[in-house]
DNA sequence: TTGTAGGCGTTATCAT
DNA sequence: ATGATAACGCCTACAA
């Protein structure tokens, strides 16, 4: 292995010398020596070795994410963007994927405090994470993102407007004349979830339908979840005309319980999901649903911990970024029919 | 922040025994002084600093992962998968999405081996892998994983039998009567797809269309260009009745195009695509695919890393595991038609 | 069985 | 402007 000091004896100066010239500081070097290094280094392809660089200055440009799963299209594009402005920062992301477990949660939030990262963004798996208080312990910067929790000393939560999502979605469906609307949301114990069926109870008071009375299965985030609530919920409400469903995952699998049930969709049952994830884009019909301002949340969510490793206070924030209702085909409006917009469009998330 | 020595006086003891106490050797420790250490540790919430470690023993018990798009399903089963046996085996994942961009690719790599990660897991976006040269020079154990490159030096391979796939596939077309295969593949610049061209090409022998002017195109691995090539081909080549189509991905993209041109699957135009992602099981029909073995593709890579760690040679491999055939709708065989047999599918990956 | 000390490759302070 | 040097926290060979 080439060090620092190979450098230096190659280019003829000290290694300090040859770290103020790799870093530009903090003290200037003579513009002749300045040469010499970098030629040095160059020759002998020297990479500053950045294990050393942190147990020094306790930085390591590493930044942790738990999400809940990976699969999950929703979470992978979440990810995307949070790696891609971690990247744009000269952070590299450390992931974990909790596969919905506490253990595996925790674990993650351990391996990361003791790999020193310099900060946690944490899309926790459940309604408490039972490394919180390890967290505020070693003062790690963390953020929470994608749904609230009950605990104390969470420095900073960014997240969607859910309740109102939850809201736009069923007043876009009661304008297109339904009126029996349902729905098919998270599990219970998961907070984003509950908001988004307080929106859609919200707008229920504008039916017929009584918000405590209407059909509502709250069911975990993945297809076939979505899948078996729906056919549950038609098979045994026949005057059912939409559904709001709490996530695009889960809308495929209601898509593909309508099918079987010889329901066409949006005639006989009219959709509206929420996410905004790219598949949305590709089912028969497309789905209408409401857009989470992805890019917007990784911003916020880096951003903060950056800024709080600088400064010290670090006030307590919650950021509550607004959503947008994407009008497609499964709620009524007209579907993207012929190739054309279809081909145009364009998907990266705003 | 707690060290070592802070252990060591609170247990009246020494650091070197906290070390060999927590590390279980290289040398023994009295038991009542390990009682003590240990009750230590526990109190003062003690953790070892991983960087400090990493910095004497040269091991991070970190790998990292490169894929070309973290967004792309299949890249999220297989990092999954990946994920999870690092973890089983003590081990955190860095990730790395190149987007498909060769420049990004080459810095994370390079991020990673500043980091000294223990291995890398590389699948390349593209024919040639820029960093090839100081991966070799670093001595870092590295697998290519998914595609094959033109490379000396490429220490081990570790990929699916893709012309078998591919022929797999064809014929299993072939055998619902069809004889008018087009193909839909990926980029010409990215080898497995070529392999798969060569098993379509290979099973087209049996049928009365020309190896060489069946229609074929090479698009890049997302719907919108699956789409795209769909309508293309249709338009164009009126007595197609069957598509290969090279990733899950892509075929989602020309089942949306089959229904926008009227034709029904599997009726006019029957499919069989390749991966196996959790996805192809939500289409309607669902999508007869090639399933990857993608556990096990994950478990040899990591074990190859793992081994090439402690032994010295390092023998150069090419491991070919063999994939599978998944006979669902779209290709005319029995769709999973009422819930039952779809609500007990397991789709773990084998 | 236990304590001491050298060194991993940096960074940053202190003299020169 | 530059050269030496003391940490950072841990591991382990060596001496006691």
């Amino acid at each position: 292995m080439v060090t620092r000091r190979d450098v230096a004896r190659l280019a003829g100066t000290s290694p300090a010398v040859v770290s103020y010239v790799l870093n530009d500081g903090p003290r200037g070097v003579a513009p002749a020596t300045r040469e010499r290094v970098l030629h040095a280094v160059d020759q002998l392809g020297y990479r500053p070795n950045r294990i050393a660089s942190s147990l020094r200055t306790n930085r390591t440009m590493t930044l942790g994410l738990v999400v809940p799963d990976n699969t999950n299209p929703y979470f992978a594009e979440l990810a995307r963007a949070i790696e891609d402005v971690a990247f744009a920062e000269g952070y590299t992301l450390l992931l974990g994927n909790a596969t919905d477990r506490a253990e595996r949660e925790n674990a993650y939030i351990q391996a990361f405090l003791d790999r020193r990262v310099d900060g946690i963004l944490l899309i926790p798996s459940h309604d408490s994470v039972a490394a919180a208080a390890e967290l505020a312990r070693t003062g790690t910067p963390w953020v929470l993102m994608d749904r609230l929790l009950d605990l104390d000393g969470v420095p900073a939560v960014v997240l969607s407007d859910n309740r109102q999502g939850g809201r736009l979605a069923t007043e876009h469906l009661i304008g297109h004349g339904r009126r029996r609307i349902a729905c098919i949301s998270g599990p219970r114990d998961v907070r984003n979830t509950s908001e988004r069926v307080m929106g859609w109870r919200d707008a229920l008071a504008a039916t017929p339908l009584d918000p405590d009375a209407a059909p509502l299965r709250e069911v975990p985030f993945d297809r076939f979840a979505g899948y078996r609530a729906a056919r549950d919920i038609l098979t045994r409400h026949d005057e059912i005309d939409a559904i709001f469903v709490a996530s695009d995952e889960q809308a495929l699998g209601v898509m593909r319980a309508l099918g079987e049930l010889g329901r066409t969709c949006p005639r006989d049952i009219a959709l509206v999901s929420f996410d905004g994830v790219a598949a949305s884009l590709l089912t028969t019909p497309t789905l209408s649903t409401i857009r989470q301002p992805v890019a917007a949340l990784a911003r916020h969510a880096v951003a903060r911990i950056l800024t709080q490793r600088e400064e010290e206070p670090a006030p307590v924030e919650t950021i509550v970024l607004p959503v947008e209702l994407v009008a497609r085909g499964s709620c009524g409006c007209p579907d993207v029919s012929d190739g054309v917009d279809y081909l145009d469009t364009e998907h990266e998330p705003a």
